[in-house]
RNA sequence: GCGCCGGUAGCUCAGUUGGAUAGAGCAUCAGGCUUCGAACCUGAGGGUCGGGGGUUCGAAUCCCUCCCGGCGCGCCA
């Protein structure tokens, strides 16, 4: 029951962090803060100071005829101030220093909405802000440098990754992306059971294939692989049939074989499964994986094998911990959780009959361990087969003193393949699936990512084969948004080539941006910062890229338009100006496509 | 059967924590531009937000119920 791994330890102590502290810049406009001051005295003089103020929300309505900012205040006062709402609406606006420099205008609307117009100067103090903050716009401090760790993929060294395995593997560290631009420490984790029966049959399976290929084995037929209800043959041909019943079945198993063959010849007949097979499946299982894991750009900061959680003695001290809190009992020779004691809906065996513990005390002793290496949070990436075992590990945890609510689950559906309007079957067992490193070959890192993290993570993700292989790349959001990021390059280029210079922060003046579609792009950069602290917050990287397409969609058809809005024209306020604007939408672009993976070309 | 997640335009999906006339991409149709930062743009059609009740000024969003789809309900991981 100490099983011994050839993998990457689990470290004893806690990564060490960066200590200098991260510049951070949150040029977030003011204006919103502002509005929010100017509602609250207003609300503070209608109401007096013994009332409560409402919750009120300032946003920015879709429909621009409704303003820059529509406050709901007076529809949530209605019942407390037995008034029409609109009525309430009148003595808000009344309230209101309109024309101060701040609100340019403010009006009743609706079923009682206070709609704001700004004056246009107000968007034009954003461009300077977005300059100076560059890279750093749209970062923030609210994650106050507490530590998270975020733990995905987990993939078990078995086989090569799925599909749904990159999804993750992109959705956890779009997640750890936003944590750290959110000012969070993150440590990105890998944990994989080496320890166990699956890891037994590994080795079988691979034992088994090179014995096939010495002629010493005869491989079970196909047809009972593919059944498993059909009668298990112990020889064929004069020769055992050694394969596992649950044995894996990939290609990759006969090549792991071939490759001990090929260096150790004939040595190994006599070797179990369990020694030289195992550890040779996993070694080349795990290079296999990481080699995927870096051509999607996921990468961890700890790899955590089960195995170290038996040889430093975590296991023992976790089912101690259980039997001392009485969470434990005995059972047809196996050991029990007393999960309905926790209001789960049933026990769950810890450790078999076998003596050999379940993947569910491991899966305890691990998460104890997290907060043991100091993390305040803990973020677990999963897919919807594995949401189940959730509530038990957590409960348990929290039953042997983890904090309380500080594990945390970000649950996935799985991934379908499209391609020619029609679904492509998926089947592990049969040879017919799509891997990742296909996929990736076929579209781009670039475009894979985009496409796996798009999606919000409940739900299945339909993965457009056609659309994500698309050569025109104004049909391929990916490229859309990573083109419109280009052409900001693409106007600076002609700018030098015309000797026309670039503002830089300290000089930029926008006043020149007077245009409709102007405003609309400023305003929503403003928005970035919001929504890069929400899809944090809410751990939703598709906010992300919906804003990006967004953003782009207005960018792209703003420069396309040549005649109405050249940037580079014959009036130096105006190209000054407009150069700034495609800074401004540039650092945005460039911000948000780091914040998802995505590289931010220069040029296409 | 029980639990979790979904059901929004022909297709794939957003919808700012309950806000105003429900949006985007693709596809379709009708136009523009002919390479200048055109690898683009303008416009149109397309909806019982799965059905039905409820909560309230107001519901795709919250509650109840039913229907459909996915996943889970092991001494597998």
């Amino acid at each position: 029951m100490k099983p011994s791994s050839a993998f990457p330890a689990l470290p004893t102590q806690i990564p060490d962090f960066l200590d200098e502290i991260r510049p951070r810049c949150d040029p977030r406009p003011i204006v919103k803060e502002r509005l929010q001051q100017e509602f609250g005295g207003a609300l503070e003089r209608i109401l007096g100071s013994d009332q409560e103020i409402p919750a009120f929300t300032l946003e920015a309505p879709r429909n621009p005829d409704h303003g820059d900012f529509a406050c709901n205040a007076a529809m949530l006062l209605a019942k407390q101030l037995r008034q029409a709402p609109r009525q309430i609406a009148e003595r808000i606006v009344a309230e209101l220093s309109v024309g101060s420099g701040l609100i340019e205008r403010a009006e009743v609307a609706g079923p009682g909405f206070v709609n704001i117009w700004l004056s246009g100067a107000r968007w034009h103090e954003l461009l300077p802000q977005v300059l100076a903050a560059g890279p750093r716009f749209g970062h923030c401090d609210i994650g106050a440098n507490r530590s998270v760790q975020v733990e995905f993929v987990s993939a078990n060294p078995t086989g090569p990754l799925t599909l749904g395995h990159g999804r993750q593997g992109v959705l956890g560290d779009c997640i750890a992306r936003l944590l750290e631009a959110c000012g969070y420490r993150v440590t990105r984790e890998y944990y994989f059971n080496n320890a166990g029966r699956q890891m037994r049959v590994l080795g079988e399976s691979v034992r088994a294939r090179y014995l096939e290929q010495l002629g010493r084995a005869a491989p079970p037929p196909e047809a009972v692989l593919a059944d498993p209800e059909a009668e298990w043959p112990e020889t064929l041909d004069g020769l055992p049939v050694v394969f596992p019943r649950d044995g894996y079945q990939g290609a990759y198993i006969s090549d792991i074989a071939e490759a001990l063959r090929a260096e150790h010849g004939e040595s190994l007949i006599d070797e179990p499964g369990e020694g030289l097979f195992r550890i040779a499946a996993e070694e080349r299982n795990f290079a296999d994986i990481r080699r995927t894991l870096d051509s999607i750009r996921v990468s961890f900061d700890v790899y955590a094998g089960e195995a170290n959680l038996y040889s430093d003695g975590r296991i023992e001290e976790t089912l101690e911990a259980l039997r001392s809190h009485n969470l434990v009992y005995d059972f047809e020779g196996a050991v029990w959780l007393r999960a309905t004691e926790l209001g789960l809906d049933r026990d769950r065996v810890l450790v078999k009959s076998s003596g050999e513990p379940t993947y569910l005390l491991p899966d305890i002793a691990y998460h104890l361990d997290k907060f043991r290496r100091g993390f305040e949070s803990v973020i677990d990436v999963q897919g919807a087969d594995h949401g189940d075992q959730f509530p038990f590990v957590r409960k348990t945890a929290e039953a042997l003193g983890c904090p309380a609510n500080s594990i945390e689950i970000v649950m996935h559906q799985f991934v379908t393949l499209t391609r020619a309007g029609t679904q492509v079957k998926q089947s592990t067992r049969r040879a017919t699936y799509v891997t990742i490193d296909e996929l990736v070959e076929a579209v781009g890192t670039d475009v894979f990512r985009f496409f796996m993290v798009q999606r919000r993570a409940d739900g299945h993700l339909d993965f457009d084969v056609d659309l994500a292989m698309e050569a025109d790349w104004k049909k391929n959001p990916a490229m859309y948004v990573q083109y419109a990021h280009a052409r900001t390059h693409g106007i600076e280029r002609k700018a030098v080539e015309q000797g026309v210079a670039m503002p830089d922060a300290a000089h930029i003046d926008a006043s020149a941006l007077v245009l409709p579609e102007e405003i609309e792009i400023l305003k929503r950069v403003s928005e970035f910062p919001e929504v890069v602290e929400r899809a944090a917050e809410g751990r939703e990287p598709h906010h992300v890229a919906y804003y990006l397409r967004e953003l782009a969609g207005l960018w792209n058809p703003y420069v396309q338009d040549g005649t109405r809005h050249r940037v580079l024209s014959d009036d130096p306020a105006l190209t000054h100006a407009r150069l700034g604007l495609a800074l401004a939408v540039r650092v945005v672009l460039a911000n948000g496509l780091a914040l998802l993976g995505v590289s931010a070309p220069e040029q296409m």
